[in-house]
RNA sequence: GGCUCUAUCGUCUAGUGGUUAGGACGAAAGCUUCUCAAGCUUUAAACCGGAGUUCGAUUCUCCGUAGAGUCACCA
């Protein structure tokens, strides 16, 4: 087999998209399993809407997501390329200058058509088989605007012809485009590449994923704390399966895995709560220097002060965030919504919310908690971890009731209605503070 | 509208000419330390319709239906 050239090609006028993600990790996946080359292609012939600030996006993203290219174009760079090939067309016959009125302001007078040989193109692709169009309809299209101004259809075929791309791995929203290439080709005596067109991801109401359902940039996804695995992982099995239940899998079985035989010929409709679900998962794999420094991040500026003059909580806590959240993101939410104050600042609560549902007196609370505080007093400094102070309280807080002790001994050093569990916080806390909050706690109840 | 493509649980999907149609997300229930999260267990949930081929179609063929993409001097 000859080597495999795949390329991805966008054009800058708009971010790095979730759909074109999944195209160039397809992409970059049969190179890589192939020994292969992986091209990156700007397609920048629209200079009215190409933004050097999307290139930089771009690039930014498939850095990020660890999709390297072996080799980088930039449509504009080239040109010569497409004029010597225009200028061998029209030898050639196939291409000439047309007059036109120009319809709209901007439009040319004269402009480079094709000689439309009229013929019916068949060409394989690789998920859907053999397809068929009748190119009459299409007329004889312009190419380029002038010698120097190539239009996409007819740059993409002088690329990927010059560039030795066997491969080309796209979107099927290209499929109808796909025949007017073939044309250009057989003018120009270029091989045909092997063509595969991947299904459409699709928002919730089955149309093409865009902006105005709110898909975000890759960029923002990063910003919003997905991790490049998570993104990765997710966004292969929309469209293709291993052949098999597995589902998490890494980048470098990918390439071993990937083939383009096992991608699916229906869109896929984008369901975030499941690339949350890989985040989560990918969280938890991620090493924790590196959570605490994502985590450490997204803290309003207060909370950071604290966390930095308390190192040891800050340390303490990361398991506990780690374990209610699905992004990072998520944590600057929960910390200005005073989610993490308690572990650094005596919480304030009203004496009714120590109460376990309905079924104490307060002075009853009040005693309960007299002796957690004795039992936790017991209990030596060097092992005031989860496990020993469970151990310490677990009998009496089953005898008199789990939910009576357990209740206002946790809203003691929380003072929240939801929180980890009271030995966890404990430990967090230290034993200090933990025997000064449950005080402050049976004061109250005792009025 | 023309052309092209697509069709299994709500979603992502596996699968076969004969299966209790499998897994995952999400949902519901239960367990696990009071709450939350996590974890574990369990449950509900699908072959678009109609013909045909066949002993037998979710699977093969055709016709519908529905949805999508595309029809530029954009890419």
């Amino acid at each position: 087999m000859t080597n495999v050239i795949t390329r991805f090609a966008p054009s800058p006028t708009g971010v790095l998209h979730i759909g074109s993600v999944r195209t160039a990790l397809y992409s970059w996946l049969y190179a890589r399993q192939n020994n292969g080359r992986f091209i990156l292609r700007i397609e920048d012939t629209d200079k009215e809407r190409s933004k050097k600030e999307f290139e930089d996006n771009i690039i930014d993203g498939l850095n990020w997501l660890g999709l390297n290219h072996d080799e980088f174009f930039r449509q504009s760079d080239r040109a010569v390329f497409y004029k010597e090939r225009i200028i061998e067309l029209i030898a050639k016959g196939a291409v000439y200058i047309s007059k036109e009125e120009p319809k709209e302001p901007g439009e040319r007078a004269e402009v480079l058509r094709f000689k439309n040989p009229n013929k019916v193109v068949t060409f394989r692709d690789e998920v859907r088989g053999d397809i068929s169009f009748d190119t009459t309809e299409l007329g004889d299209f312009v190419i380029a605007k002038d010698f120097d101004t190539p239009l996409y259809h007819f740059a993409v075929v002088i690329d990927d012809f010059d560039m030795g791309v066997t491969h080309i791995i796209r979107g099927d929203d290209a499929i109808s485009n796909t025949p007017r290439q073939i044309l250009i080709q057989e003018a120009l005596g270029a091989p045909r590449p092997i063509y595969t067109h991947l299904p459409m991801i699709l928002a919730p109401d089955k149309s093409k994923l865009s902006k105005r359902h709110g898909a975000l940039a890759v960029t923002e996804y990063r910003e919003e704390g997905y991790l490049p695995e998570a993104i990765l992982n997710f966004v292969a099995l929309m469209g293709w399966n291993p052949g098999n239940d597995q589902e998490i899998i890494s980048l470098e079985e990918m390439i071993k895995l990937f083939s383009l035989e096992k991608v699916q010929k229906g869109g896929a409709v984008w369901n975030i709560d499941k690339l949350k679900w890989f985040n989560k998962h990918y969280i938890k794999l991620f090493p924790v220097g590196k959570v605490s420094d994502e985590i450490f991040a997204r803290f309003p500026d207060a909370l950071r002060e604290k966390a930095e003059a308390n190192p040891k909580i800050f340390g303490k806590i990361i398991p506990v965030i780690v374990d209610h959240i699905s992004t990072f993101g998520e944590v600057h939410a929960l910390a200005e919504a005073g989610e993490y104050d308690y572990f650094f600042d005596d919480p304030t609560y009203q004496r009714e919310s120590l109460l376990w549902k309905d079924e104490n007196e307060p002075h009853v609370a009040g005693q309960k908690l007299q002796k957690v505080l004795a039992l936790i007093d017991d209990i030596d400094d060097a092992f005031f971890v989860p496990e020993t102070i469970k151990t310490a309280i677990w009998g009496y807080a089953t005898e008199a009731g789990r939910g009576s002790v357990l209740w206002p001994m946790r809203y003691a050093l929380s003072g929240r209605d939801k929180s980890p569990d009271p030995f966890t916080l404990a430990s967090i806390l230290g034993k200090e503070t933990t025997i000064h909050r449950i005080e402050g706690a049976i004061k109250l109840l005792l009025i």
